[in-house]
RNA sequence: GGGCAAGUGGCGGAAUUGGUAUACGCGCUGGUCUUAGAAACCAGUGCCGCAAGGCUUAAGAGUUCGAGUCUCUUCUUGCCCA
C-alpha cells in the first residue's frame, strides 16, 4: 500500500497556491465576486471560521475552474472592545495585541489551503483603511445622512463609561457590577430611518437571500402604519401631540402618558417631587424589552386633556418611565384593556379599564390585556367594525375634524455611532469655540488614534488624553476641539466589501473596480449578522451611491448564505468544572472519565463551541494532526452547511482514511497496465462516471455539499470495483481525473497531488459533463396496489407493452397478479408501473 | 404571547421535488490477517418473524393508483420578535 504523507504534499501546494489567483485573464470570462465574512482577531481561528472559509473556498474553487474571473479576497475587522480589554489585561498596546492575532491567524487561515488572494488584504484599524472611512463620513455628514441627536446610554457610575447593550448583564455593569444608569448624551447618528422605505422595498429584489433572513429585516424595519392625534388640554389651548398604531382603541384611553423629557416636563420641572421621580426614570433601562419589563412608575401632573371623540370625558395626564422620547412623539394614550404596559400601569394607580375590542363576549374582568383581533364594543360609529376596518375609519374621522393626520411608522431608529472607546475610527468632527460643528478638512485626514494612551483611567480615553483632542480649524486657524468618541465597528464593517475592489487606490472608492466586480455574488456568514450587519451594509450602498451617482449599486450582497454552527458536547468533572475534550477519556458508552483522577465526568449536550464551556477544538492541532484536506472534507461531510455540524473526532479520522484510499486509487490507476477490454464495459463504466459527475456538479451549485461528499465514497467503490477487472486503463485514467478535478474545490492539495502524478494538463478545467449520456439501464418500481412487489433493471425509455412482458415471464411480481383482473394500469416511463387489480 | 422553521434507524443525515424510504458516513456485530494490539480487508446492521410475509418517516385524519414530500388537527424541538 501507498502512503501518502498529507503534511509534505499540503506544504508543497500551498507554496504554489501562494502565486496562483482565481483570475481569468480572457476578457469575455463572467466576474464571480466570492465573499466570507471577515474576522475579528481574536487570537485563534475556531472551527466556525474553518466551515466559513472552506464554504467559500469551495464556491470560489468551483467558480474559477468553470471559468469564472474571481474575487476572493480577506481581511480582519480589527477595532472593538477586546483589544482595550487584553491591553488592560496584559499592558500590551491593543495595537500590538491586534496585529500579532492577526500573523497568527492569518498562518491558520493559510494552512486550511484557501484559495485567498492576500494582496487584497484590509485591515480595519489600519490608518490606511480609516481614513477612507474618514472621507465616507464627511461626505454622509455633507449630504444630510448623518446628524447629532441626544439620546440614552447605558451608563455605568463606577466605571464612569458608556456600556454596550451586551455588557449589561441583568441592569449591572459586567465589570463593576454597580447599578447601570440611563444617561443622555449627545451622539452622532446615522440617518438609516431616510432610507426605511427603500431598505423595505429592495428586500424584494434580494432573490439570492433566505426568505428566513429577509423576514427578520422586514419584522426588524417593522413598518406600521396609524396616525397622530391631537388631545387638547382642558383649561389651556395648549395640544399634546400622540401617536398611535391602534387609533380603533381611542373610545378604551383612560389616560395620557408622556416621556419626562417631554416639552410639558418644564412647567414641573422646578419641582423637588417630580425631579426625584426623573432620577427614578433614569435608573430604567432603554431596550423595549427593560421598557416592557420594568415597573411601570408615574407622576401625576393632576393636568387633563380632553377626549377627542367622547364630549365632556376627560383623560388624566401622566408622566411614566416606560414611555421614551424617541419613539413616536414621546407621548401615549393609555388603552389599559388592550396593551399590556398600560395595563399595568392603569392596575397601579388605580385608572378605568374600557374593553373596545372582543372576540366573542365581553369580558367583564381582564386579567392582562387583550392585544388579538376581534369586533369593536363600547365604542359608538365603530362598533361592530373587525380592527382592520375600524382603523380605517376612525383616521378618516380624525382628518375629517382636522385633529390628526394619518402616518406610517417604522420600528426601524437611526443607528447611534458614537462610543467613548479607545480602539476605534475616530469622527473627524472639530466643536468650535463659537459652539458650531464642522468636519474636519479632507486634506487633514487621517485623523489618527494616538498612540500614547492610558486605557486604565476611567472615562473616554481620548478625551482624558492631555494633547490629542486640541486643533485648529483649518481654513481660519480658529482654536477648536475634536471629537472624543470613535465609531461602532458596525461602521467598519459595513463598506470593507466596496473597499476589496480596489484596496490600495488613493481615494475612498474606485469606480470602475466597483462597478465591475459589485454587487458580491456570494456572500456567506453566520445568521447572527442577520440583521445589523446586513443591514447597514445595504444602508451604506444606498448611502454611498447618493454620495456617488457614478457608481451602479443599489444592493451590496447578491446572494447570501448562512451556515450552521459547530457543535461539541461539553464535560463537566464532579465540582462542576468545565473540562476540555482532551482531559477526558470515554470508557465505554456511557462511562467517561477525567484523565488525570479517572473521577466520573458528566456529559453534557452538544452545544456551540464556546470558550466559557471549553468545548472547542482547536483547528490547527486538528491540521497539523490529520492534514488541512481532512479537517475541510470532514466539516463539509456531515451535515448540510446551512445546518449546525457536530463536531466528532472518529469523523475525521475517517475522512482522513478516505483520503489515503482516494490517493491508493489514483496510485494504483497510475502504474497499472494498460488491457484490452469490450466496447460495451467502457460504455457503461463511462456512463456511470457521467453521471456521478453530474450529480456532483449539480450538488455544489445547490450547496449541498454533504451530498457531494456521498457521492465522493460511491463514486469511489465504483473505481474499486473496475480496478479488477479487464477495463481499459486508459478509460479508468480519464475517468479519475475527471472525479479528481471536482475534488479540488474540496481538498485542492490531495486532488491536485493527484492531477500531478496522472500528468493532466488541463487542470484549471472543470471536467465536460455530458448530458445525454447519463444512464443507459434504468430501476423500474413494478407496483401492485401501490405496492412495491419488485425492481426491473431494464433498458431506458422501454414501452410499458414490453415491461408486461418482461413482468410475465420473469418478475416476482408476476404471483400477485395471477388470477387477478387487471382494473387498471398506470405506467410512468422510467420509473414505475403500478397495476390496480381486484 | 406572536412569527418562522423543523421532526426519517443507536447517531449525523440522503431521497432526482408526488413514483424503489433509510443512499453515504459514524457506531455496533461477526470474520480474515497478527504472538497480541493497531491498521487493512470481507460480511452483516430500521422493527417484528424460523420463514413466507407484515410493519415503519413525531401522532392522527384527508386528497391520490401511489404521500417522508401536498392539506387539516394535535404534540415536540429550535430560532427570531416581544
Amino acid at each position: 500500500m501507498e502512503r501518502i504523507n498529507f503534511q509534505v504534499i499540503e506544504k508543497k501546494w500551498q507554496e504554489k497556491f501562494k502565486s496562483h489567483k482565481l483570475y481569468n485573464k480572457d476578457p469575455k470570462a463572467k466576474k464571480f465576486y466570492c465573499l466570507e465574512m471577515f474576522p475579528y482577531p481574536s487570537g485563534k481561528i475556531h472551527m466556525g471560521h474553518v466551515r466559513n472559509y472552506t464554504i467559500g473556498d469551495v464556491i470560489a474553487r468551483y467558480k474559477f475552474l468553470n471559468g469564472f474571473n474571481v474575487l476572493h479576497p480577506m481581511g480582519w475587522d480589527s477595532f472593538g472592545l477586546p483589544a482595550e480589554n487584553a491591553s488592560k489585561m496584559n499592558n500590551l498596546h491593543p495595537k500590538e495585541w491586534t496585529n500579532k492575532n492577526i500573523e497568527i491567524m492569518k498562518n491558520q487561515l493559510k494552512i486550511l489551503g484557501l484559495s485567498i488572494d492576500w494582496d487584497l488584504e484590509i485591515s480595519t484599524c489600519d490608518e490606511n483603511y480609516y481614513k477612507h472611512q474618514q472621507e465616507l463620513f464627511i461626505d454622509f455628514y455633507n449630504q444630510g445622512l448623518i446628524s447629532r441627536k441626544e439620546t440614552y446610554v447605558n451608563w455605568d457610575p463606577k466605571e464612569k463609561t458608556v456600556l454596550a447593550n451586551e455588557q449589561v448583564i441583568n441592569g449591572r455593569g459586567w465589570r463593576s457590577n454597580a447599578v447601570v444608569e440611563r444617561k443622555k448624551l449627545s451622539q452622532w447618528f446615522f440617518n438609516i430611518t431616510k432610507f426605511s422605505d427603500e431598505l423595505l422595498a429592495d428586500l424584494e429584489k434580494l432573490k439570492g437571500w433566505p426568505d428566513k433572513v429577509k423576514l427578520m429585516q422586514k419584522n426588524w424595519i417593522g413598518k406600521s402604519f396609524g396616525c397622530e392625534i391631537n388631545f387638547e388640554l382642558d383649561n389651556s389651548k395648549e395640544k399634546i401631540n400622540i401617536f398611535t398604531t391602534r387609533p380603533d382603541t381611542i373610545f378604551g384611553a383612560t389616560f395620557i402618558c408622556l416621556s419626562v423629557d417631554h416639552k410639558l416636563s418644564k412647567k414641573f420641572s422646578s419641582t423637588q417631587e417630580f425631579k426625584k421621580f426623573k432620577d427614578e426614570c433614569d435608573k430604567t433601562g432603554t431596550t423595549e424589552e427593560a421598557l416592557a419589563n420594568a415597573e411601570k412608575l408615574g407622576f401625576n401632573t393632576k393636568l387633563f386633556v380632553k377626549h377627542p371623540f367622547i364630549k365632556g370625558k376627560k383623560l388624566p395626564i401622566f408622566f411614566a418611565n416606560f414611555v421614551l422620547m424617541d419613539y413616536g412623539s414621546g407621548a401615549i394614550f393609555g388603552c389599559p384593556a388592550h396593551d399590556q404596559r398600560d395595563f399595568d400601569f392603569a392596575k397601579k394607580y388605580k385608572l378605568e379599564i374600557i374593553q373596545v375590542v372582543s372576540q366573542k363576549e365581553v369580558l367583564s374582568n381582564l386579567t392582562e390585556a387583550y392585544t388579538g383581533d376581534g369586533k369593536i364594543i363600547n365604542s359608538e360609529f365603530l362598533n361592530g367594525l373587525e380592527v382592520m376596518k375600524a382603523k380605517e375609519k376612525i383616521i378618516n374621522e380624525i382628518e375629517k375634524k382636522q385633529i390628526g393626520i394619518r402616518k406610517t411608522l417604522y420600528r426601524l431608529k437611526d443607528w447611534g455611532v458614537s462610543r467613548q472607546r479607545y480602539w476605534g475610527c475616530p469622527i473627524p468632527m472639530i466643536y468650535l469655540e463659537d459652539g458650531s460643528i464642522e468636519p474636519v478638512d479632507k486634506s487633514e485626514l487621517p485623523i489618527k488614534l494616538p498612540d500614547d494612551i492610558d486605557l486604565k483611567s476611567r472615562g473616554n480615553p481620548l478625551d482624558t488624553h492631555p494633547t490629542w483632542k486640541i486643533t485648529k480649524q483649518k481654513s481660519t486657524g480658529k482654536r477648536a476641539l475634536r471629537e472624543t468618541d470613535t465609531l461602532d465597528t458596525f461602521v467598519d464593517s459595513s463598506w470593507y466589501f466596496l473597499r476589496f475592489c480596489s484596496p490600495n487606490y488613493n481615494f475612498p472608492l474606485d469606480e470602475k473596480k466597483i462597478n465591475y466586480w459589485m454587487p458580491v455574488d456570494q456572500y456567506i456568514g453566520g445568521i447572527e449578522h442577520a440583521i445589523l450587519h446586513l443591514l447597514y451594509s445595504r444602508f451604506f450602498t444606498k448611502g454611498i451611491q447618493q454620495c456617488n451617482k457614478n457608481l451602479k449599486i443599489s444592493e451590496p450582497f447578491k446572494n447570501l448564505f448562512t451556515q450552521g454552527m459547530v457543535c461539541h458536547e461539553s464535560y463537566k468533572d464532579e465540582r462542576g468544572e468545565w473540562l476540555y475534550p482532551d482531559e477526558i477519556e470515554k470508557v465505554s458508552n456511557n462511562t467517561v472519565i477525567k484523565k488525570t483522577d479517572k473521577s466520573k465526568v458528566i456529559v453534557g449536550p452538544p452545544e456551540s463551541m464556546s470558550k466559557s464551556k471549553k468545548n472547542t477544538i482547536d483547528p490547527e492541532i486538528m491540521i497539523k494532526q490529520y492534514g488541512a484536506d481532512s479537517v475541510r472534507w470532514f466539516i463539509l461531510s456531515d451535515s448540510p452547511p446551512e445546518k449546525d455540524v457536530q463536531w466528532s473526532d472518529s469523523g475525521v479520522v475517517s475522512a482522513n482514511k478516505f483520503l489515503q484510499k482516494i490517493w491508493n486509487l489514483n496510485y494504483s490507476i497510475s502504474i497499472r497496465e494498460n488491457k484490452k477490454s469490450d466496447k460495451s464495459k467502457e460504455i457503461k463504466f463511462n456512463s456511470e462516471i457521467n453521471s456521478y459527475l453530474f450529480r456532483i456538479d449539480q450538488t455544489i451549485n445547490t450547496f449541498r455539499f454533504n451530498v457531494s461528499i456521498a457521492n465522493f465514497y460511491e463514486v469511489y467503490k465504483i473505481f474499486k470495483n473496475y480496478l479488477e477487472t479487464d477495463i481499459n486503463n486508459e478509460i479508468l485514467k480519464e475517468g479519475i481525473i475527471k472525479i479528481m478535478k471536482q475534488m479540488v474545490p474540496f481538498v485542492p492539495h490531495l486532488a491536485h497531488e493527484c492531477l500531478e502524478l496522472h500528468k493532466c494538463k488541463t487542470v484549471n478545467m472543470w471536467p465536460s459533463i455530458k448530458k445525454n449520456d447519463l444512464i443507459e439501464k434504468i430501476k423500474l418500481a413494478v407496483q401492485v396496489n401501490g405496492k412495491t412487489r419488485d425492481i426491473l433493471e431494464v433498458s431506458k425509455d422501454l414501452k410499458e407493452k414490453d415491461i408486461n412482458d418482461i413482468i410475465n415471464s420473469q418478475s416476482k411480481a408476476k404471483k400477485y397478479l395471477e388470477q387477478k383482473k387487471i382494473k387498471k394500469v398506470i405506467f410512468v416511463k422510467n420509473k414505475i408501473i403500478n397495476y390496480i387489480v381486484i
